[in-house]
DNA sequence: CGGTAGATTTCGTGA
DNA sequence: TCACGAAGTCTACCG
């Protein structure tokens, strides 16, 4: 990895055209040929970037990185005015981040406790393909009746039109005959996707991961 | 800007539950508050982070990252196994980044200019708003008739079901009795978003953004 | 390579 | 503050 400090404009063509007048930034170049330059503010983002795959062309003060984008080229160059340091660290590669709590888990977790979606839910099979795409979980209810279930971290209005055109595919499934509901079960349904789900027929589910993960008792008595 | 090339071990909690183990990499510490881990692969993305605003502590070899988020906590630990660099640069204000391109360009331009939307189409209003968010643009074609017309830089079916969403909206608002039809316009119209607005009775139009600018003439004959 | 869905999305804007 | 929509979204996965 290499590190500039250094004073420098910058020009991005491509997808749209920015420029950052001169000023004082870090330009920094990963092996993998990801070039960022940060200000000192702005957060989590680069003022300017490129992802890789790209190329690399370093001549006096200028540096040029290219994409193909298409049918055209991103083209990211960075005039530098000064240097204040330029340093470079062979890191080698980095152990892999490991993650819980993402919405894999949280299917997971359903797919072992379907009753959580639903009373006497038992499940059918995970990742129910349709020929739009996989439904999360296909369940039978109580009734025997069938289920698709969507699960989300946080379910906005995307989540119930996903769901909608997935039971909308299901029955216009000439070889699925029976009817199917749809439920939305998520750590978060935002009022509106709330709201569109009712319009929707679709049943809304909160569940809590603490409690599927058995770390926590569920509420049963909110105001006891 | 404080840059740290170390060995280091990284654990987020907050969110989602995630560990990093302990390996060479770079810590960026912005005067915003922002903290981000990078390894020399990966991209664009840092492995680990916490956007502003934050309470940072640092002890002997340990950096803690705080952030309140709702009723929990949000929390960075960063182990320093061994430190290669620790330098910091004050940097200043760097200028701001100046666009052009995005979806308000897009917007702009065809509100000046809707016929390109659509024959005849005269706008009657912007962000035309309904209960559940404003259409783009409100026009009426040649023939006195409404259209929404939403605008996007790349159509998707999400675009689509938007548009069909805003159209349920005014064909169910009892103040608005006449009928409006969709147009879908847009820099670039994925296939499959083709396909639904048609199905949706919706019309497309690809539009060019040079040719809006008048920086180039449109194409009149494609197969001359 | 194109398309879809997920993300600790982040980031802006308007109510 | 909250909620929604855009983003040069980026990224992984699947065809």
């Amino acid at each position: 990895m290499r590190l500039i400090v250094a004073r420098c404009e910058v020009r991005y063509t491509g997808r749209l055209t920015a420029l950052l007048p001169e000023a004082l930034r870090l330009v920094m170049i990963k092996s993998d040929g990801s070039v960022m330059v940060h200000a000192d503010t702005g957060g989590f983002k680069p003022q300017n970037w490129m992802t890789p795959p790209t190329a690399i062309e370093e001549s006096d003060g200028l540096i040029v990185v290219r994409k193909h984008a298409g049918s055209t080229e991103d083209r990211l160059d960075i005039r530098i005015a000064e240097v204040l340091s330029d340093v470079s660290h062979d890191m080698g590669e980095a152990a892999a981040l490991e993650k819980e709590g993402v919405e894999r888990e949280l299917q997971e977790l359903l797919a072992d406790a379907p009753e959580w979606c639903g009373e006497g839910f038992r499940l059918v099979k995970r990742e129910w393909a349709t020929d739009i795409g996989p439904v999360d979980l296909m369940c039978r209810d109580g009734d025997d009746g069938w289920v698709a279930v969507e699960i989300k971290r946080v379910a906005t209005i995307d989540a119930v039109e996903q769901l909608a055109r997935y039971l909308e595919r299901i029955a216009a499934d000439p070889s699925f005959t029976e009817s199917c509901r749809g439920v939305l079960a998520a750590q978060q349904i935002k009022p509106q996707a709330r709201t569109l789900a009712e319009a929707r027929g679709i049943d809304c589910v909160e569940v809590d991961i603490a409690v599927l993960r058995g770390e926590r008792e569920p509420e049963l008595t909110l105001f006891a």
